[in-house]
This record gives C-alpha cells, structure tokens and sequence, in this order.
DNA sequence: TAGGCCATCTGGTCCT
DNA sequence: AGGACCAGATGGCCTA
C-alpha cells in the first residue's frame, strides 16, 4: 500500500514529475494578480507581496483574503483532483475537443504572387514586439503568482508553525514531501498493528547523529512545554502538531485506544467506542462513550486523554516502560527511515560537499541551524531558536531530507 | 556588508 | 503566431 522506505518515497523520476499538474493551464488573465504592465527596471509592488516589510514582518500571507481561492465547502466535496479548479477569467479548455467536420470546405489562402502581404516598419516591428514583450511578461507574472499561491495552499495544510514564521518555497515543498511520506507510514505503521503484525516498520540500520536534520519533522516529535500547562487538567494548549503528546509523537496509544494528532486536530479511537474528533473551534463524538466514563468526557471536552497522558505528564516523562506505546516504535521507525535516506543520499549526491559554486545550503541539504555542531543540549530538554521554537532531545532527532 | 529570499524581466525553447 | 515553461539576470528587502 505504500513505500517502505524513505528513499523508495524518493525514487521519483522525469515522469513523475512532469510539468503536467493535472491542471488545466489557463490564467492569461488571473483574477488574483493586477495586470500592470511595468518597464524592467520598475520593480512596483503591486500589493502583493512575500517580502516582510517594518510594518509587517510576517511573510505568511501572500494574498489578502480576497484572492482567497474558492475551496469547496469542505474537504470531502473534493471528489477528485479535478473537482477543484481555480477561477480564472479565461475559460477553461474541455477535455474533449471538438471533432473537425470532414465535409466542411477548407478556407482557401493565397499563396506565391497572389499573397499580399503588409509590409511593416522598423518602428512597428518593434512596437509590435514590445506588445507581445509585455503581454509575456504579464502571463510570466501571473504564472508566478499561480505557482505562489498554489505553495501558500500548501503550507496552509501543512502543521502549523509559529505564526510569525513562514517557511520559503523550496522548505515548503521539501517539507510536504516529507510530510506525505510521514503521514503513509504513519498509516502503515497502524494498519500493522490493527493487523498484529508490529515490527515491520523496523528497518534495519544504524542511528548515526550529526546528520542533517529536518526542523518541521522535529517538530512533529517535540515534548510538550511544560509552561503551557494551565494546571487545571485542560489541554488545549497542547493541541496543533507540534505539541502532541508526552512521548513526542503525534501517536499515543494507550489501553483503551489510540489518539492521532493532526494539525490542530485530535482524533481518539476508543476500543470501547467513545470516539471524538476535537479541533480548537470544538468537539465532536459518535459511538457511545463507554470505556473513558462520561466524567473524562465532561470534565475535559475539548480534548479528552486517557489517564496515561495525564500520568506520564505528571511524572516528568517517567513512562511505565511495562506498556507499550506506539508511538516511541513510530518515532523510531521515522528516525531510521530518514537516516537510512540521508545516508543514502549523502553518499551519492554530487552536492552533498562542495560541488563547484554550489553547496549544500544553498541547496537546502544543511539546515538553518548546524545541528551537527551542536553536541550539547540543555538539560531541560528545552532550546530556543530564533526561528523556529524547537523542544528535542538528543537522541529524538530526526533525520530528514530531499 | 554579505548572503538569502523574493519578484520581475527577459530571451530561448517547445508545443499547439 | 502565440502561449507555457524555463532559467538566467537584476534589484529590493531583510537579517546576521
């Protein structure tokens, strides 16, 4: 069902990733951009903007909310990958062309002696070239702007990050594929156990650190701050990806179920029934809640956890090594996963050292962070980075790349 | 000040 | 002929 293996996830090819987005290609005239026709050294901002500015130092938003695109209602109305097409002011072409007529006559051209032709100045030539210049610089422009807000799409439904960060492009789509490859073997993972089969995602190598790491995927294995704990047995501000559960995982399964973490949304599938889904803007259950009691349910009903969460929480991490916890063995079939792709990669990537003018970050391979030189960690497992806010521990790194 | 990231312009190529 | 796509060049803005 799916690969086992980051570097089978990786094994992608021209075909694969063919300039066909499964797209119909036709923004001549996009409805989100203004079409201004500017001379090369006019670098107007037209209002839309990545580039944080004094003002606004958050580059998150690239369009106003008015260039929203227009998702279906919700995402089950997304049927397939063609029920969602962008508005564009140009129609968009049919699938099915339009069979020519055999009968009808064709229009007859003159040709040789017979042809009259305009002939045009040098002025005119030029003008005439100038106007197609524009009008290719206008689609160009559009183009980019399509490309851009299909990478802000993406990073919307990426895990959140702080809010005053945004990741750039090239992090954007590096991390979605790590992020698509995560969630399939996470799917993997829990069909074998639903399956009793529980050591297949073991792979077979070596933990090697200093290598290059991932931030957003630490992030997915982060350990809940501390100082977020209101101390009143609510956990909403645990909630989001990035703060799951103690054992950092976005898993955590206990004797009565499991709960899922997704984003800013929590699932719990209760053994017993009980099951939830709890985002930040409420909760949901169906079945019937038989296994935690209706006391955990009403006294918690935002983001009800089994009793494990609270135990292991309260205790300083001090996990009951007697129970099992899917989600250490899912931490550690990520780990090996990507180291077992960063070794591979590193030993056959012509960029991995020095290639020319070329290096590894610009090629985004090191991190903004050299985790590789960074061999002492605080002891409260805590460390602050300009950027992005990370908790991790030394041993919970996990190795990540593109 | 250098480097990173970005938007934009531009010319070339390919395709319809 | 014209549109889509691509890559190089350029300049602006921001941060370390």
């Amino acid at each position: 069902m799916f690969s086992t293996s980051f570097e089978e996830f990786c094994d992608f090819n021209d075909s694969i990733c063919s300039n066909d987005s499964g797209f119909e290609r036709s923004y001549t005239d996009s409805l989100a951009t203004p079409t201004i026709n500017t001379p090369k050294s006019d670098t107007i901002d037209h209002g839309i903007s990545l580039t944080p500015t004094k003002d606004n130092p958050v580059r998150r938003k690239l369009f106003t909310d008015d260039f929203a695109y227009p998702f279906p209602n919700s995402v089950g109305d997304i049927k397939t990958f063609e029920d969602f097409q962008p508005i564009t002011s140009t129609p968009i072409k049919g699938k099915d062309k339009k069979l020519k007529d055999p009968n009808k006559p064709k229009r007859k051209y003159a040709n040789g002696k017979n042809r009259v032709t305009r002939s045009k100045s040098p002025t005119q030539i030029m003008k005439i070239k100038r106007n197609r210049r524009i009008k290719a610089n206008d689609r160009e422009r559009n183009r980019m702007h399509m490309l851009n807000e299909a990478l802000d799409r993406l990073r919307c439904v990426l895990p959140t990050f702080p809010e005053d960060t945004k990741l750039t492009k090239i992090e954007t789509l590096r991390f979605a594929h790590n992020y698509i490859f995560a969630l399939s073997q996470t799917l993997e993972a829990l069909d074998n156990i639903n399956s009793g089969q529980t050591n297949n995602y073991n792979l077979s190598c070596e933990l090697t650190e200093s290598k290059p790491n991932k931030d957003a995927f630490r992030e997915i294995f982060l350990l809940p701050d501390k100082t977020e704990d209101k101390g009143d047995g609510s956990y909403r501000n645990f909630q989001g990806f990035s703060k799951p559960f103690p054992n950092g995982s976005n898993f955590f399964q206990t004797s009565e179920g499991v709960l899922i973490n997704v984003g800013n949304v929590t699932v719990s599938v209760n053994n017993k029934g009980g099951n939830c889904i709890t985002s930040t803007t409420g909760s949901g259950f169906f079945t019937n809640p038989s296994s935690y009691g209706d006391d955990i349910l009403t006294q918690n009903c935002y983001n009800p956890r089994p009793q494990e969460f609270y135990n292991c929480y309260n205790n300083n991490l001090d996990v009951d090594s007697t129970k099992e916890y899917f989600n250490e063995k899912n931490y550690a079939m990520f780990k090996n996963a990507f180291d077992v792709a960063a070794k591979s990669k590193y030993e056959n990537d012509p960029y991995n050292s020095n290639y020319g003018n070329y290096n590894n970050q610009m090629y985004g391979y090191n991190q903004r962070f050299d985790y590789a030189h960074e061999t002492s960690f605080p002891q409260n497992l805590h460390y602050e980075e300009q950027r992005y806010r990370h908790y991790y521990r030394n041993q919970s790194v996990v190795n990540a790349k593109i």
